[in-house]
DNA sequence: CTCGATCCCTGGACGC
DNA sequence: TGCGTCCAGGGATCGA
């Protein structure tokens, strides 16, 4: 599941590989993941990749101004979203195509570039000028150049629980449900603990757990939890230093007491029940106000 | 603003 | 071997 070090794995590989390179051609397979398929026909060929970049959870391949043309669609970049199985590969246009390839882009040095997916839980898009930067406006900080108190500022004003906060693109881009709770874990933090009610100390801790695991998943490039592979076709290997995600049952790496999973903003979270204290319940004002009318009716 | 629920999709794990 | 069932999850969307 590529989450923020995954993407920068494949965007470090990706530029290596296909900075400078031409698109000649474009096959389309299955189309449903793809914002206008028309235009990725229309716009891709003839364009060169400038530069490959990672933007949260996207990977952004800045295309090559066309010569001849006015600049108000000079920036372009293909948007690709690698959802949970997405990969995008450069073979040789012998190699065998894999199952569930959906998209090929014929390089001009014998190559092609190749999006497989599974699951087509990603996404694709070809987007220029003020779209371009409209859709970019979208998403949060990046956590890795994010400030401590823009940071907090981001968390402490807010009534949702810290893990839904961290998932959320909009708040921090490129944190998923992995690292976010490896890094809960690291600060001591329960997942279902809402945002604004984090000690500054917390919020702090969490900053740089979050900075750090980060860091070091990238430079181990990424988790492998099943299928990820970078652009070179690689496993990464940090999902050998998993503290806390996929866990359930087994020993806390700091207190031994077994972990446990339970379900927050959706997904599966991973947490050690002593290290990181649940929160006091807290009865919803609706809730509350529901047992107030019962009582009175007795 | 925030929540949960639902949907999208396929492969892998598991039970029989 | 072959079913059927459940689950994984990022993000969009909808209703509360």
């Amino acid at each position: 599941m590529p989450e923020l070090p995954e993407v920068e794995t494949v965007a470090r590989g990706l530029q290596r590989e296909l900075a400078g390179r031409r698109i000649l051609g474009i096959t389309l397979g299955k189309t449903d993941f793809i914002d206008n398929p028309e235009a990725l026909e229309s716009e891709l060929p003839g364009r060169t990749i400038a530069r490959v970049e990672r933007y949260g959870k996207f990977l952004l391949l800045r295309l090559g101004v066309v010569e001849g043309t006015n600049t108000s669609d000079g920036e372009a970049a293909l948007l690709v979203h690698l959802g949970m199985t997405g990969m995008l590969i450069p073979k040789a246009v012998r190699e065998l195509q894999a199952k569930h390839t959906h998209v090929v882009m014929l390089l001009d040095d014998g190559r092609e570039l190749r999006y497989i997916d599974p699951r087509r839980f990603g996404r694709m898009a070809y987007l220029a000028g003020k779209v371009l930067s409209g859709e970019l406006q979208r998403f949060g900080a990046d956590p890795l150049e994010v400030s401590l108190e823009e940071f907090a500022r981001r968390i402490q004003g807010r009534k949702a629980r810290i893990k839904a906060l961290l998932l959320d693109q909009s708040v921090l881009r490129g944190v998923g449900n992995i690292y976010a709770d490896e890094s809960l874990w690291k600060a001591k933090i329960h997942p279902a603990r809402l945002g604004g009610r984090l000690k500054q100390a917390e919020v702090k801790a969490l900053y740089t757990a979050l900075q750090k695991i980060l860091r070091k998943a990238i430079l181990l490039r990424g988790s492998s939890i099943s299928d990820f592979r970078d652009a070179q076709g690689l496993p990464g290997e940090y999902q050998q230093h998993h503290r806390a995600y996929g866990r359930e049952g087994k020993p806390c790496f700091r207190c031994k007491t077994a972990l446990r999973r339970m379900m927050v903003a959706g997904r599966s979270s991973y947490f050690c029940p002593h290290c990181q204290r649940a929160p006091r319940l807290r009865k919803r004002t609706g809730e509350l106000k529901r047992r107030m009318k019962r009582n009175a009716k007795k």
